[in-house]
DNA sequence: GTATTATGTATGCGGTGTCAACATTAAATT
DNA sequence: AATTTAATGTTGACACCGCATACATAATAC
């Protein structure tokens, strides 16, 4: 019989599973539908999975990979605060244009990094980033340059959060005094060079 | 027969399902368990909520209560500094503490806040205790005071998911500068309120 | 005291993760 | 080159799930 065998199967599988889960979110990708979507049996998948949690660690990889690309800076020597707002820009950006898979990323649907040393790998060189980047920004001890790197890294992830939640909660879509107690995102989503430029200013500063 | 009639069905099962969300995360909570432990049939959930997402809204309108009244700092006038540190610390304490209900009450469960009337102004609600305290701490525009909001929000939003995050990526649980590449969260939790202090001062200056 | 409504149960449908048994093909060994 | 072995596919089954429908019982309204 013909093609019986795929020949491409996991690599398919994976990029199938990452359109999915950014698609329809990844609560919503069942094993099931991503073999009819890649038209093998239901239980194939299972030929390059242990179980669910490895395929969304796969996705998670994969969306690890492409942050890290995404905020890099090509710099040798010196780099700027502006190239620091840049990154903290180029990562919220991210976060909220691939929401679905950012969620399954920083969420807890993998629950131990330590199991997937690719995926540990990937969401090593995002923090690599933010080090590399703050430690060619000044002449800081390793201590410091953790502390700048955790602090711009929980702002820029509770930017993404909180931006988004604030557009659920809120009732209105655009920033008006009189609206009621909650600001929108999009009036922080409209500011957000300038914010972030006082947040990483402040962030300096330490 | 006796008892056919619960009584008092719908707050068990709010309270059972905030202690099962809890204890296994709320990705494990399903309406049979939760009957199960209601010692009710496995439908009998149904005439008090019409889907699972209805009982996500329940559970996280409890939490949203709960954080609020965390957070609350019962202040006239003015509000100090040091109250607002104290704020951001209870907000991560509260984070850190009940984790898996905080991610189901800021994560995605739950699609629009909308449709949980309760649920939206127990969430509003939290908003508000930043936004009480920040319009006691200086005289500033509504906007001004919007903006400090969504930035301290972030920025302990952000520090409850990298924190736990860190944790599951770094290879060892106490910060060490030989150790790799991550810091410890540990590191960043003995020192949460010299770290905060920091942060809510470059958030007031702005 | 009866009708109505609220609240419970029983049953069933289509979907899910995962396992075990089997089929086919590619790769390794002789 | 033939044969064994391993990799990779399918089929079928199990227990569980959300949820809809039909029915049973009890509390409440008239």
């Amino acid at each position: 019989m013909k093609n019986y065998h795929h020949g491409n199967l996991k690599e398919e599988l994976i990029s199938c599973a990452c359109a999915m889960c950014e698609r329809d979110g990844y609560t919503k990708l069942s094993i099931r539908s991503l073999a009819k979507e890649s038209n093998v049996s239901q239980t194939a998948p299972y030929r390059h999975f242990k179980t669910k949690e490895d395929i969304y660690a796969a996705v998670s990889t994969d969306g690890f990979n492409k942050l890290s690309k995404a905020i890099h800076v090509d710099v040798d020597k010196k780099v700027s605060k502006k190239q620091i707002v840049d990154m903290a820009i180029k990562y919220i950006e991210f976060g909220l244009k691939n929401a679905n898979t950012y969620d399954l990323m920083l969420g807890t649907a993998v629950g131990n990094f330590n199991n997937y040393p690719e995926l540990l790998e990937s969401a090593n060189s995002v923090y690599d980033n933010f080090r590399s980047n703050f430690s060619k920004l000044a002449n800081d001890s390793d201590e410091v340059i953790a502390f700048k790197c955790i602090t711009l890294w929980s702002m820029v992830h509770g930017l993404v959060g909180i931006l988004r939640k604030v557009q659920v909660i809120a009732n209105e879509p655009l920033m008006n005094p009189d609206d009621g107690p909650m600001p929108s995102a999009l009036f922080i989503a409209g500011n957000l060079e300038d914010h972030l430029d006082k947040v990483v200013s402040g962030i300096i500063k330490n």
